[in-house]
Order: structure tokens, then C-alpha cells, then sequence
RNA sequence: UGGGGCGUGGCCAAGUGGUAAGGCACCAGUUUUUGGUACUGGCAUUCGCAGGUUCGAAUCCUGCCGCCCCAG
């Protein structure tokens, strides 16, 4: 019988994801990730309410439960990261870097460690095992490919994980092909967070204001708004604040709504535009770094789709390489679009489809 | 101090006798495991101030205050 340690957040999904392994004849341990547990500003840490859940559906399920505390690296590899990123102009995605740090690296080898088999989370996505197509006596992979739930997918999140941390991961949830069906399922079970709501924000810090979070760790002074005729309409009270493509929060009026074209660190400056068809909102090509491929670098004469933001709209594409050749490593990729889209933002993910397949993305420049 | 114009919620702005449109901003909620976007709702007992005319005025009259433009 094999073992496999469960990520649990108290959610449904989560909840849900022990009972399916439960039921398949898994030897279940759930796990409790606590890695924030500090109060913000109107956001009370939810970090007690949701270990409990966990806890109460561990109960139910009667299955072994524990609790890892990653708040150190939790603090190191994600929050520290997403500062620094924002202190340099650009607009980060913590997720997407919790991912890759800890549920798919720290949470997966103390689980390994500790006598796991496999780990499992509660994720919209699914882990095919098929066949590779570069080696010659075809051997099987593990592929990431989006869930059968194309509304709830969450593949946008998870293209930085590591094939061999897939290998060794499971994601029931992505085979479903609606919520209410999850929820259904957590109901018959008589789960106790089947009614719980979604959460959202910053995973395992909760709904804070991205504003109120970085007060408490950057000092900010204020500076200008300039429009796109240049002219001075406003001020600000701190560039870090504000990410391109962005509306509220500028506390300037006028006739028309303004949105963020861009801005410049060190002059403490944000422009902005009235106009919503501004060439500075629009773009057709994209630069990528820190590219990230699961399944080895793929075939760039073909083209594929990509999707610049979490559940936005698949756009068909083609990649260029811009410089040297790209491995999992930092050199440009050039992502050619069929479409433009909206408020391309430095510091965000673009995640490169092939059908359902995720073969990886990069961090736009 | 000759001529002309204007003053409506934080901003822009309809309304010129019948009892305050709309947009922006802001606030709240919805959608969303990042940021952002989008959507829904809320938001002036009151129209620079003071009098007057009228059944009734932000709208007409008078005076005052403030601002702008053209002159000289």
C-alpha cells in the first residue's frame, strides 16, 4: 500500500482530494502546511480556522494528520521574493513561486523524508504519465496538462513545478469537470468544509490588499502621475504600489477612468492613460526570462497557445529564441502572439500550452 | 472696476420656472488561490453667499464674494 501525504488548506478541494485517495486504498496522511500566521491589517491571518478544518476533516476521514511548518522558508522563498520584485518595478506572482518552492520542493521532500511515497494536492490540474517523444524506445513522462474544469484551472500556477516532483504527485481534482461537483462529493462524504467558501488572495496569507501587505515591510514616499499627453494630473504615494493595466487607487477624477501604461522606480513616477486603445496597453510580442520547461525544451517551429494571466483567454503564439539556447535557464525567449492582449506586466508569468499540455513559460521582462 | 463669461457633491459635467442626469474618483459587494481587470450597488434635501419675485427657482431680479477672458 502506498503512502501519500496530502496537502491540506481546510479547503474543500484539499478535503475532497484525501477522501478520493482514501477511497482508491491510499495510505492517507494529511498535512497541515503552516506557513503564515501573521494578522494584517484589515486581514485577520485565517491561518487557525483553516488548520482546524483540515483537522476536523483528518477526523472524519480518520486518517493520520500532521503539521509542517514551513513559515521560515514560507518567509524567505516567497514573501522575500515577492518584495524584492516589488521594490524593483516589477509586479510578482507568489503563487506561482510558492508552487515551485514549497508544496513542490520543501513540502514534497519532508513528506519523502518522513516516509511518503507520493504527495497530493488539491489542485485544478492533471499529472499524465505518457509517453516522451524524444527518447527512442519511447519511455513515460510526467506531463502537466490543464483540468477537465477549463473555468477552475489552475495549470497558470504550477508551470514551474519539476517533472520529477510531478512524478511523484497526484492531483484528483483536475479530473473533475466542475466545482459544484467537488462540493457535491464533499456534501455526500459529509465533509465538514463542504460549504466552506473559496479562498482567495495570496495563498496561506488570505485576501489582504497587496497595499496594506507591502506597508508593513517598504517605506514609501509620494511622487507624479503624468498622463499620455505628459501633462502632470496627480500624485501618488508610492510607484510600488501600482502595477500596469491597473484602474483604482490613482484618487484622480476627471471624465474618464485612468489606467496605469507604467512607471519608473527611481523617479517615483506613474503614467497613465484615458485612452483604452493606448498602443501601451497593447501587445502582440512578449519577452520571457527565467524560462521554465517541464519536459525539456520543445520544438519551436511549431506554435502553440499561452496565457499571460490566470484564466485569461488561451492566444495562439509562436517562440522564438532570442538569445542562446534555451534550457531551464535565463535567456530570452520571444513569444510572437496571434492577438494582442491587455496590460503586459514585468514580473508576471506567460505559460506556454500545447493542447492541454503545459510545456512550461517565463517570467515577463 | 470699460466689455464679456463663469461659479452644481473630491473632479468633469447636464439641467434656464416644476421640485438635482451622467461620467471619473471614492466606498461596499460579486467574480478570481498573485497583482490587476470586469460586473453590481451606494454616494448632493441641494445647486458661491444674502435678499427678492412666484403656488413653486439651481433655473427670473437685486446686491455681495470668488474666478476667467478681451480690451486699454
Amino acid at each position: 500500500m502506498k503512502t501519500v501525504y496530502v496537502g491540506m488548506s481546510g479547503g474543500v478541494d484539499s478535503s475532497v482530494t484525501a477522501a478520493l485517495l482514501k477511497k482508491q486504498g491510499y495510505n492517507v496522511v494529511g498535512v497541515y502546511m503552516k506557513n503564515w500566521t501573521k494578522d494584517l491589517p484589515g486581514m485577520p491571518c485565517p491561518w487557525k480556522e483553516d488548520y482546524q478544518d483540515a483537522k476536523r476533516v483528518a477526523v472524519q476521514l480518520k486518517i493520520d494528520f500532521k503539521v509542517f511548518d514551513f513559515q521560515k522558508q514560507y518567509h524567505q522563498k516567497v514573501v522575500d521574493y515577492m518584495i524584492a520584485q516589488y521594490k524593483s518595478g516589477k509586479t510578482p506572482n507568489p503563487d506561482i513561486m510558492c508552487n515551485q518552492e514549497v508544496k513542490f520542493k520543501l513540502f514534497l521532500n519532508t513528506a519523502l523524508e518522513d516516509g511518503a511515497d507520493l504527495i497530493a494536492t488539491g489542485h485544478y490540474a492533471r499529472i499524465l504519465q505518457a509517453p516522451d517523444q524524444n527518447s527512442k524506445p519511447s519511455k513515460l513522462q510526467s506531463q502537466l496538462h490543464t483540468a477537465q474544469n477549463q473555468e477552475k484551472d489552475q495549470t497558470y500556477f504550477l508551470y514551474r513545478v519539476s517533472q520529477d516532483a510531478l512524478s511523484k504527485s497526484l492531483m484528483p481534482i483536475g479530473e473533475f469537470k466542475t466545482k459544484s461537483e467537488v462540493r457535491m462529493l464533499a456534501k455526500k462524504l459529509g465533509l465538514a468544509t463542504a460549504d466552506k467558501k473559496d479562498s482567495q488572495g495570496i495563498c496561506f496569507v488570505g485576501k489582504v490588499g497587496i497595499r496594506e501587505f507591502l506597508q508593513q515591510y517598504v517605506s514609501t514616499t509620494p511622487g507624479l502621475i503624468f498622463d499620455q499627453a505628459g501633462q502632470e494630473i496627480g500624485q501618488h504615494d508610492g510607484a510600488i504600489f501600482y502595477t500596469i493595466g491597473q484602474r483604482h487607487g490613482l484618487d484622480v477624477g476627471g471624465g474618464l477612468p485612468y489606467y496605469v501604461t507604467g512607471k519608473n522606480m527611481k523617479k517615483n513616477e506613474v503614467y497613465v492613460t484615458t485612452n483604452l486603445d493606448d498602443e501601451k496597453l497593447w501587445s502582440d510580442t512578449l519577452n520571457l526570462t527565467d524560462i521554465h520547461w517541464i519536459n525539456g525544451v520543445p520544438d519551436f517551429t511549431k506554435s502553440y497557445s499561452v496565457r499571460s494571466r490566470y484564466r485569461a483567454p488561451l492566444v495562439n503564439a509562436t517562440l522564438q529564441v532570442v538569445s542562446g539556447v534555451v534550457k531551464n535557464n535565463k535567456n530570452t525567449l520571444q513569444v510572437v502572439l496571434s492577438d494582442k492582449i491587455r496590460a503586459v506586466t514585468p514580473g508576471q508569468s506567460t505559460v506556454i500550452y500545447d493542447g492541454t499540455k503545459v510545456l512550461g513559460g517565463g517570467v515577463v521582462i
